[in-house]
RNA sequence: GCCACUGUAGCUUAGCCUGGUAGAGCAUCUGAUUCGUAAUCAGAAGGCCGGGAGUUCAAAUCUCCCCAGUGGCUCCA
């Protein structure tokens, strides 16, 4: 007999050999929704057999370990159903992820059809409720088992010396080398998708064999499964690529080329009020704004080190009768330059130098995305020159600067990532080991100062210093870098940047931070349309009052109302076709406007207007004068509620 | 850049598998309608089917190349 302890201090006796699954299904009954066991902490199948004194905990598919087991599941029910289905098909891994799971196949790639029939057959399986059972076997018996996949060869090849179980998973006529654990049979994995297919290299090295990924999503029930897709169907929605698109806020041609987008009359409008914000806030922290050119000699790219460390990122030189011109990917060459225009006092640092500068970089093709990832990029970029104790306070502006933006745009899922160098690949980098160390500490002490939380990433870093990025992700899931702050301790001898200090004498230890707290215009504009779904705060909505009349009768109070809100400065349009009402409210609906004024009798005999909201809700009766000056009021703070109707 | 998938009127799309020179809804235009909160009625116009080459008596449909978009890999704001 052993004990077994099976949580709550409660102590149960059984005979050696009995199996985890049934000591939890003694104690917890047959449905206690245990995928696994943790018997002494560590994650095992319901079958493993107990042979002396332990605790054993079920781990239910709703736990986060639960869930890991239950997709990883699900990964093998796909590989299993794929090599059936396809006999040459190689399954090389698949991992759990996020919302389920994916698997790797050596295999020519498959349809949007195969997909469907693989997961009718993945179904059939788990109505066969097939056992899934471990075996352990030594070494070579492994390789033989494996030995008509080279992948599953590999992953041995580097596991050897590694202490990891050498153990496989059969489930029917399908085994998968795996050092689980598992569920106990497929008819546990009855709520999952598959979801897309991709390709990707075996390894992730493009030098390597491609591989067709099959993308599933799984779920311990329903619910979740529904839910899950739910919010893709809401992320379709939200897509920036398609309000803008239907907004009108930016096109792409195929004559310009790829990555190259143009700027709409509407989201121009967005991009402006953008960019007033950010003037109006620098100003407030004594930045000073310039212009410099989109092109650039070659010795300039050389000085700043871009050529050597970041060429593969530019546009190829254009040749010219005094030399070769690249087209700038960064601005703080043009900035260090301006820096040096004259001699600098102490007295004046920190000087901050900001300018709307269009860079154009030559992403790889296969990168681009909507307005997320482009080659023609404008940032709202600055370069602050300081001395080393001013590094602190100035990083610190810029985080509060960062938050705040936050606030009133209305981001609140983000975090903070300190972007270190990779000291195993210096080559990506300006080689000054004690300078990256140095600054590197800097940064993380100022974050630690400020309390901010962050995590730490090697081989983030720019190639001239390491930087505090906050990341987002994308409605797909895929992380960005939003806002940067990059601390560069390699321009100041590159540019010969000095200062003349308070002893008189010329000093170099110039500190350069460069910082876009608003990212590029264009990604930051794809983030803030997929955040609030086009439905834009009115301070930021291209249209913010669209106005229609009920009939023609109307249409001179609604001329009268469009008047007073434009000389107000509000953007307003007015819609007095011969359309029924119910007709432009349908219409107008698509641009996203902030509020919807609907003009008829009541309205033209009193003086007032009737707001209709986005959500539908009414308000009327509402006095012309009352309806600007609560609109003004919105928009010059820059409100990021809609708040002159109650909203349900 | 690599791999796969996709590309039909301004937008959403049928037709493509099984070749026989394009069909719809919305938007547009014209006329009627003057209407109180998510589609008024009727009519008209609009497409060399992303571009090029090939196979064929015949190509939106089959093949190849290119361009662009999407999803990944790598990279990055």
């Amino acid at each position: 007999m052993i004990t077994v302890e099976v949580g709550d201090g409660d102590v149960h006796e059984y005979a050696s050999g009995i199996s985890a699954g049934e000591v939890i299904a003694n104690v917890h009954g047959r449905k206690s929704g245990a995928v696994a066991a943790l018997v002494n902490g560590i994650e095992r199948d319901m079958s493993y057999e107990l042979d002396s004194n332990c605790s054993v905990e079920p781990i239910t598919g709703s736990s986060p370990e639960g869930l890991y087991i239950l997709r990883h599941s699900c990964a093998h029910l796909l590989a299993q159903a794929v090599t059936e289905m396809f006999p040459d098909a190689k399954p090389t891994i698949g991992p759990p992820i996020d919302h389920g799971f994916y698997y790797d196949f050596y295999m020519e790639p498959i349809s949007e059809d195969d997909l469907k029939k693989i997961e009718k057959r993945m179904k059939e399986l788990v109505k066969s409720n097939l056992p899934i059972s471990r075996e352990e076997y030594d070494n070579e018996e492994l390789r033989s088992i494996f030995d008509d996949n080279k992948f599953k060869l590999e992953i041995m090849d580097d596991k050897i010396g590694h202490d990891v179980g050498s153990s496989a998973y059969r489930q029917g006529d399908f085994i998968d080398l795996c050092r689980g654990p598992h569920v106990p049979s497929t008819s546990h994995l009855r709520w999952f998708k598959l979801s897309s297919t991709s390709q990707a290299y075996w390894r992730a090295d493009s030098k390597r064999e491609s591989l067709t990924r099959i993308y599933g999503m799984c779920y311990p029930d329903k619910s979740g499964l529904q839910e899950r897709m739910r919010q893709l169907e809401e992320a379709a929605k939200r897509d920036h690529k398609k309000i803008g698109k239907e907004m009108e806020l930016y096109m792409t041609s195929e004559m310009i080329g790829k990555g190259l987008p143009v700027w709409l009359p509407n989201g121009e409008t967005l991009k402006g009020e953008i960019e007033k914000f950010a003037v109006e806030t620098e100003e407030a922290y004594g930045y000073l704004r310039v212009t410099t050119p989109v092109l650039g000699k070659k010795e300039l790219f050389e000085t700043s080190g871009h050529l050597p460390h970041y060429a593969e990122g530019m546009y190829p030189p254009m040749e010219m009768d005094d030399g070769e011109y690249y087209m700038k990917a960064m601005n703080c060459p043009f900035h260090h330059l301006v820096y040096g225009n004259k001699r600098r006092s102490y007295r004046e640092l920190p000087v901050r130098i900001a300018e709307y500068g269009t860079v154009y970089r030559n992403e790889l093709s296969g990168t681009l995305a909507g307005l997320l990832r482009v080659r023609m990029l404008t940032m709202n970029d600055a370069h602050i020159y300081c001395t080393l104790g001013q590094v602190a306070s100035e990083v610190a502006d810029n985080i509060r600067m960062v938050q705040d933006y936050y606030s009133t745009f209305g981001f609140d899922d983000y975090y903070f990532r300190l972007s270190l160098w990779d000291p195993e690949n210096v080559d990506k980098y300006i080689d000054q080991p004690d300078n990256w160390e140095a600054t590197q500490n800097h940064l993380r002490g100022i974050l630690d100062d400020l309390g901010v939380e962050y995590v730490e990433a090697v081989g983030e870093a720019a190639f001239y210093g390491p930087k505090i990025d906050i990341q987002f992700r994308t409605l797909l899931g895929r992380e960005e870098s939003m806002s940067t702050i990059q601390l560069d301790f390699a321009a100041k001898e590159r540019f010969g940047l000095t200062y003349t200090d308070e002893t008189g004498q010329e000093n170099g230890e110039v500190f350069v931070i460069h910082r876009a707290p608003l990212s590029t215009h264009e990604r930051f504009v794809a983030f803030l349309t997929e955040h609030w779904a086009g439905n834009f705060p009115t301070w930021l909505s291209p249209v913010q009052v669209q106005i229609i009349t009920i009939s023609e009768k109307h249409k001179v109070h609604a001329a009268t109302v469009a008047n007073a809100l434009h000389e107000s400065g509000v953007r307003v349009k007015v819609d007095d076709s011969d359309n029924t009402v119910g007709k432009k409210i349908r219409t107008h609906r698509k641009m996203r406007p902030a509020y919807m004024l609907i003009i008829g009798d009541d309205e033209t005999e009193n003086g007032t207007v009737s707001i209709r909201s986005r959500g539908g809700e009414q308000l009327k009766g509402v006095p012309m004068e009352e309806f600007v000056a609560g609109i003004f009021t919105e928009i010059t703070t820059r409100d990021r509620n809609l708040s002159l109707i109650p909203s349900e």
